[in-house]
DNA sequence: ACGAAACGAGAGCAGTGCTCTTGACTCGAT
DNA sequence: ATCGAGTCAAGAGCACTGCTCTCGTTTCGT
């Protein structure tokens, strides 16, 4: 059988050799890795490499998408701890940290800047969505089981525009919760990555050195009491 | 006199026009611009270039301090505004977010990922703190005008050891205000960014398309309620 | 008017992504 | 066991990159 043949197991293995070399040259040289660099390492010449990735845009989607994969492993298994609400969602959030912090580089490939003059494929997106999911999972399930108590007594209504397209996305996002707390779901969402983004990016260079866990901490429990925790 | 001479004005000139080149191959290169197609562009050789910008590097970090000096500008302006500080908040975002949807490949230089090997030198933090510095203001003249009305009676106090971080910062921020007030403005401040950030980094797409506007004024607002406007 | 400094141009070095060709190897089917 | 097809590593080569050095020329301050 073709799949068990010698070649395609040294295949699969020089193709994960590959890869675990481009993370590590991604460290330091960022989503600019050179294609030579790795096949040097890994003691072959650089058109050989080409028989396994067609190009580097091709290699850069591989690392890609096993980033957006285990950071959405992390979270999943985070999540799926048991315990209270509240609990479960700083779980979640350290998850995403902890892994980010691990892996400054990869984090950066994936939620930094868009690497110019690449164009994400389609095989991507799902993989991406992984985290989105458990979160738009923990919201539904927190809304129906009753577990996020709020009153949205003096939230702003969002303009009409917006809530027509939020309600056109509702389905494929967390069908059955509300509007408002979608909203406030999107509020965390983006406050629990823009800490992480800042905290990697150097945007707390000089003003938050020691306690940056701390402070990651209290921003997510402050968003947790905004989706009603 | 040196600073008259016609050396000195060519300089001058060909100097901005070198950074005008490569700002405008930052939206189609990214990080990554060539020299050569600067020089090229020019009309003059690549060597040429180099009487000019030491090295790559230096030319970044030009295009940086000056990416960071319009930014604060915008903001600066925004903010001086006469209104409420309600109006004040939502014109220093609108302002922020309409400058980086107007100069996306400037606003991923300078709050994407961090350029690999660069190493910014020390001339691009006062440029960087311009629209920081227009927040906190906001923040103290607000405080201790009484147009920020914030009861913190049930804000989670922060643990110890990042409270002690943040007042030895608060000197060189934001003197004069409490601390749970710095804390919700940090919250605003990394959420005015993150929507930004997720907005041009793709995050939206798919899902808010035609209503980013009203969806960023919308957290805007609801950011100005955590910060007590 | 003269020496020094600044300048543009060119050649050159080591590196890059990628293509093409060549010869050796492995595979599955006969 | 053999043989054609597909796969592989290697090397040469192209156009590109950042950067350095040298060489005449121009401009500056004095």
């Amino acid at each position: 059988m073709s799949s068990n043949s010698i070649r395609a197991r040294v295949r699969q293995e020089l193709t994960s050799e590959i890869k675990a070399v481009a993370r590590r040259q991604l460290a330091t040289e960022g989503a600019n890795l050179s294609l030579r660099a790795v096949a040097r390492e890994l003691g072959m010449v650089s058109s050989a490499v080409y028989r396994y990735f067609p190009s580097r845009d091709d290699l850069l989607t591989a690392l890609i998408i096993d980033c957006y994969n285990e950071m959405g492993e992390a979270g999943e298994t985070a999540a799926a701890v048991t315990g209270t609400a509240l609990e479960r969602w700083l779980a979640f959030g350290h998850a995403i940290r902890d892994w980010a912090l691990a892996h400054q580089a990869e984090y950066a490939l994936i939620y930094g800047s868009p690497v110019p003059g690449y164009r994400a494929p389609r095989d991507t997106v799902e993989p991406a969505a992984r985290t989105t999911v458990v979160l738009a999972r923990f919201l539904a399930d927190g809304y129906t089981s009753g577990e996020l108590r709020v009153t949205y007594a003096d939230d702003a209504a969002p303009p009409p525009e917006l809530e027509t397209e939020l309600v056109q996305a509702l389905p494929v996002i967390a069908p059955d919760i509300p509007i408002p707390l979608l909203l406030r779901g999107l509020t965390a969402w983006i406050q629990l990555y823009g800490v992480i983004t800042f905290e990697l990016f150097g945007r707390f260079n000089n003003f938050i050195e020691s306690s940056r866990r701390e402070f990651f901490d209290h921003q997510m429990r402050v968003m947790a009491r905004e989706i009603g925790l």
